[in-house]
DNA sequence: GTATGACAGGGGAAAAATCCCCTTTTTTTA
DNA sequence: TAAAAAAAGGGGATTTTTCCCCTGTCATAC
């Protein structure tokens, strides 16, 4: 059976050989029209490379982000300048805001988290293919809110002193209060309302927990 | 169609929809005898154990090992515990010689890596489920380095029991000492005794660093 | 000028963490 | 299977942390 327009060509580009088998599977059970083509998988931006070298190039790349070698990052950049046409749609489990924008600002088609429902996958799929965007919830939410300059409610974090900094510096070591403040200079007293502040500033119920969420929040280094 | 000998049933605990729906696609595709059932699936340790509550148990887990809250290593234990006959198949991208070495202590019967071709797998399951061992390379690899004493200098943070390391969670959060017990169902005495040897072993003074130690060496995750 | 708020400091008590030394139970191993 | 080694638990004391309420100082805004 030969369809009026040509098949649509599709790669997978992800480390995993179980998961892109598995998702091979999961494109084909949705394809009632049989218009997608698995042209080829490559195991990272390396082996994508390789195949691109020459024809048949794919119509919609399926990629990931976290991979060997060339990761997903460097992939797509090499992509959009070798290939701008071709539709990139990033499928991967990373949520970290930071890497999801600079994979839009990239100029991806779409992206999906790994946790989303396979309808959900067809659904990107096809609009992708028709020259649309598709963009997880996860993904749209951090589009939306840098789109709209959510400056983001000023981090807690952001509006330490001097001494408040100096002082989480140390209370991540084994020195008692008492001791910091010596080390600081300043009374015992003058220290317990430095950590009074901060455990509700910062939402925090004990020492302990002072310390994770500054070192967390990167307040201080490891 | 009736066969002799019942289905055995297979439960996935893997925290990506999209992978657990792929593999059941890949078992299902390699179970030409049709003597497979997926039970259920499961998004995390926690997941498992709701599903757990109550018959039918699976015969077989295929397991992940990052997972949000309760993890691979923390649900294989509970497990091991609870229902010692049901086999368990570890299926994780972790390739951590430390890691691998923990799960097999743990007494999983099989460890394949996300990469393997898809009959490898089959193969996996078939032999767990005839009451074999299935070990892809890299875990042989480690078993045999650790079988003929290759000791390397274990960093201490290598040999925390079970026990050692679900406290080491519940040490960074604002939880007291006293919850802590309470929630490992263990007396407080044993607490302070598992925080005493912490403290020798890993050579910190106080709750605070030795939550610092934790998160510093991977121990814990934020 | 005075109010307001941030910063430094204090008294005192309750709660939690830390330590030291010791017994019982369970598991491993020789 | 007896001995040894872990693991679990306990009593009780000391130190540290946490909390609440209160005083003075200084700057800055009104």
């Amino acid at each position: 059976m030969k369809s009026a327009t040509p098949k649509l060509n599709i790669a997978l580009v992800d480390d995993h050989n179980l998961f892109r088998k598995g998702l091979i599977k999961l494109i084909n059970l949705g394809d009632t029209q049989n218009k997608y083509n698995i042209l080829f998988e490559a195991e990272n931006g390396g082996g994508l490379k390789e195949k691109m070298k020459e024809p048949p190039f794919p119509d919609i790349i399926l990629m990931d982000i976290e991979m060997p070698d060339i990761d997903g990052f460097e992939a797509v950049d090499w992509l959009q300048r070798t290939h701008p046409s071709i539709k990139i749609l990033v499928v991967s489990m990373v949520e970290s805001e930071d890497k999801i924008l600079r994979m839009l600002r990239l100029g991806v088609k779409g992206y999906l988290s790994k946790d989303i429902e396979v309808e959900d996958m067809h659904q990107a799929l096809e609009t992708v293919a028709n020259n649309g965007f598709y963009y997880s919830d996860i993904a749209t939410e951090v589009l939306n809110q840098n789109l709209n300059g959510v400056v983001k409610p000023s981090h807690p974090s952001a509006n330490l002193s001097e001494n408040e900094r100096e002082f989480l510096k140390l209370v991540i070591t084994d020195m008692t209060y008492y001791q910091i403040a010596d080390k600081m200079n300043l009374s015992p007293k003058t220290i317990d309302g430095y950590r009074e502040a901060l455990f509700q500033r910062l939402k925090v119920k004990n020492r302990t927990t002072l310390a994770v969420y500054a070192i967390k929040h990167g307040i201080v280094r490891l």
